[in-house]
DNA sequence: CTCATCTCAGTAAGACTGATATCA
DNA sequence: CTGATATCAGTCTTACTGAGATGA
């Protein structure tokens, strides 16, 4: 069983992202705090639809993530003038430096995470993920609702 | 961000639990059942803290593992005569069957989870992550309670 | 008494489902 | 009315914590 690509790539993942929750955490965040800053850091500012499909988050997960991002000052949820079912959510200056505080932790735990291989043997291995990565994104296999 | 080594690690990774997951579903099983029924074939009977340290399941898990495997007599749970704190935990012919069953299932699954990379790629990528497995199982990082 | 073992209740993160209110 | 959007409550899996109970 431990030879399992599946358990290998599942067990790996975990200490990933257990050494990311735990950076992350040690900086009063999670997960999904990283991925919407990001998100909207990179493509702007969104309705919370759009920022759902960017980010891999849930919309109903994104109602959360933007409470608690909001309360904290790092985004803005205003309504859309455009179209009153929407709010757009925006980065604030406050948003940026938290990104960049948390980029900074993150990419830390990169290091930490790929320790035992060399630089050859990481860039073997980001390709190869990125092949698996891409392959399984666009077909969706049965998660097709 | 999404050329992350941790992001395309614990996204491939989520792909191929899901997969997984999928697959012993269809057999009405659960990861943990497998991972039980697997650790008991290839280490043979044992307590339960042994079989968490082998499997990698948590103790308190490891109780409901045991009770929903037991009721469906694959597993028999008894008390150990030589230390009565203790249950000896054993696979019965129906849970080897099952397990051979699940074996199926899961190794068919593999191929999914592999399919866009050559026979080569998925040597390296095996290879690649025993190392990254290897490592972080033997430097518990801050896992240490 | 201390320590090991097992059990039970509860928590956490991430992903997801289903129901509802609002509005285009 | 239909369909999109956001929100809310709840489920599932895996992993883990903490509090007992039993017995070595």
């Amino acid at each position: 069983m431990t030879e399992l690509p599946s358990w290998l790539l599942t067990q790996s993942a975990l200490h990933a992202h257990r050494l990311v929750g735990e950076g992350l955490a040690e900086v009063g965040a999670r997960g999904y705090h990283y991925r919407l800053l990001t998100t909207l850091a990179e493509d702007g500012p969104a309705s919370q639809n759009t920022l759902g499909r960017r980010s891999g988050i849930h919309a109903s997960d994104l109602v959360a993530t933007i409470n608690e991002l909001a309360e904290d000052g790092y985004v803005r949820r205003e309504p859309d003038p455009s179209d009153r079912r929407r709010n757009v959510v925006s980065l604030t200056a406050e948003g940026r430096r938290r990104l960049r505080r948390l980029d900074t932790a993150v990419q830390r735990i990169q290091d930490r995470v790929l320790a035992p291989l060399s630089a050859e043997q990481r860039t073997q291995l980001t390709e190869l993920l990125r092949i698996l990565l891409d392959h399984h994104t666009n077909r969706p296999g049965s998660a097709a609702t």
